[in-house]
DNA sequence: CATGAATGAGATTTCATTCAT
DNA sequence: GATGAATGAAATCTCATTCAT
């Protein structure tokens, strides 16, 4: 069982040195996952002073000392967690600019998606949580950063471009045109999130139409060109 | 109870003397400027929690009993620091709007004067500090936003509404119009500041008219007249 | 009555400056006393390690949190009470030197007093302690040797010397020939205390006598002359 | 019940099979000397205290577990190493009192190789950590002295009794004699190392030479006859 | 027997708050 | 009112020991 994981080479063969290794043994990696989420949970709501190890350990279901087998300490955690959450970002985002459908469509599909994703309580509160640390961790932030807004703005330039070459947008300075967009289509939905003014989960349906309708038709009246 | 508290002016009734804040007997509002000063200078550099009441007292030069004779607690300190806080947001902004010129040179006006102040230290570390806080003190958090971002909005709207009279506009959602015309004005400007992914300090001049005039045209393109 | 503590100006004293400050006002000298005392008492007993701040503020019967009012942190604290037993060592040690007798009735004098001071408890256990620190806490221990052991050996030399001049003793190497006399003052008296091979508390009167009598013959048979 | 430990050998009864160390079925006997070994340099180095047992499997090479296989937990671990300290002490230190050559050399010499012994960083250290459990492990303290300090200076008072017999030596009180001797040796030596007042490493030979020059003489001094 | 992941008790240190002066 | 010494609760982190594999 456990050696039809260890190189099956020869059926009756000699495994000269590493036989049967236990587990991973190195570590326990569905304890470490369960570890991050936990610390994830916690952290998220309350932020990473507020948070003990304690909570953590509580939250994640193991004991204080196991935290410290993973991770060397509270920050490193917390820096695991953020650098985690990094990936989550574009998710399925990206993929709305290669289904390649006229630009209107293509871009209010991506701006729902975007703002969608914006509204989600785990996005949320990461942004609060990594923003409160710039100070104290201005790589992992700036780290977050560029891997989310930053990449994600990169990212809708290069469809903006391909768009312009092709004749159906009009655009000089697509790094600014996208991040142009992008604010457009979070437009009376992020910020309310962030500071807490409207009850949490993601915005409604209507909301986000409205928003990313009106982003749209402004983005094409600014940048559009007849064969759009 | 609570609504005791709002302003029971108009009922007729006069409440001689306990009104507005109550100031304790024998305080000094000196003192209650300087605790007020050294908090704001040390909570918006290292956040609520990583400030101690010991780090306080010595940037105000109080004692630390002094604190407790002021403010009930650290928690109460600090949503003192938000309160006022709030008050500094609009500053000279909001007179842009009212000096009459066409609309192309006001939006650029107000546009710079926003793009500035939202890349201002002291802007950018309030946000930090009182986002962090949005889910252990919902209601600072949310006052703070309805009277910064949202007031913003607000006053933007109005002026929006008027040139839409004026036939000066065109704008049938004159919130979310204003709402986008500020999210354009800040565009790669505000964002990078908030995850410290630039170094510290106002954005430079260059910049900032890149992003207001970029955002001018792309309002002005959505929303204009032949008559703007 | 609180106008009492101001100045009692008027009376006609006229204390310029410094008028009853309260008590110490910086720290509590008294409390300070106590906690260095508490802290001795365990840290000799235990030593640095086995020793825990919990110890050491049951013992002084102050509050852990007050200890680190008075000390940075437990190092500084132990580092503080071995500076504090260095002057202990010599106490009037060396009155016996000066009390003018002749050479064999004052090295017996003073080989007497050293022999009861280095079987002392509180020695013993300050010589187990600071050694035990040799490693981490060099000049710490090479503070406390210095001022004790080798003070003591100078201090002697110097004697030695005078006498040496004045034709009673004849000695090529004083430094030499004072850490010997001081070997042989403690010879089966300290290093059995050290190890704990014998029951604590000073050796007894006729131990200590039997040594010093010897370490007083086998000198003079070695350095003595005619006119001792 | 303590004296039935003492070699029972003599009374006839032959206890069988549960003698000496009781080795545990299957231990290996050269991982208990590989824990030993790496324990030793780690214990010699940090002190009891300040040696986490992860140190000692770390040093040793085994895993945390084994350890506790061969040794019932830290403190017993401990005492095997100090027991096994004793042994290495003698060494070759008795045989300079057995090549039978004149008093002031064969003194000289065993001088000499004491001197040098006490100033090796193996066994200055021993000293140190031992010495700093006296209060905690007062039977191994004691025990380590008895076969060590103790030991030597018994031997060494036996061959004091051979020379009084053979007329070479005059001594009344062998025993605190030969401990004179021992602390002669080791004058301006031992203790500076002891408390880390010299660089590490053993004296250099000329220091040794003049220390135990001036140690014979002075013993013989005050011992010699006019034959030794 | 050997392993090392897991643990819980406890270590050092910090800090918001109180209160005698 | 102003002070700052004092506190105890709690935070982060370590470590001797155990136990399933």
């Amino acid at each position: 069982m456990d050696h039809a994981r260890e190189t099956t080479t020869g059926t009756g063969t000699l495994e000269p040195s590493a036989p049967r290794k236990r587990i991973p043994a190195g570590e326990n990696p569905e304890k470490r996952r369960q570890i991050l989420d936990g610390a994830r949970r916690v952290f998220s709501q309350l932020g990473f002073d507020a948070t003990s190890v304690s909570d953590i350990a509580r939250e994640a279901g193991v004991s204080k000392g196991t935290l410290y087998v993973y991770f060397e300490n509270k920050e490193q955690l917390f820096a695991a967690i953020v650098d985690q959450e990094r990936q989550h970002i574009q998710a399925d985002l990206f993929a709305a600019l290669d289904q390649g459908g006229d630009v209107a469509e293509t871009l209010r599909l991506f701006g729902e998606r975007f703002a969608r994703l914006m509204t989600t309580d785990r996005i949320v509160r990461a942004q609060r949580v990594v923003v409160s640390m710039a100070e104290r961790m201005p790589d992992l932030t700036r780290a977050f950063f560029e891997a989310g807004p930053h990449a994600t703005v990169q990212r809708l330039a290069r469809y903006l471009i391909e768009q312009d070459r092709a004749g159906h947008l009009r655009i000089a300075d697509p790094d600014l045109a996208a991040a142009q967009f992008i604010e457009l289509s979070q437009t009376l939905l992020a910020r309310p999130r962030l500071y807490y003014a409207v009850s949490p989960g993601p915005a409604d349906d209507a909301a986000i139409a409205r928003t990313v309708n009106a982003a749209v038709s402004v983005f094409l009246a600014a940048y559009g060109t007849r064969s759009d």
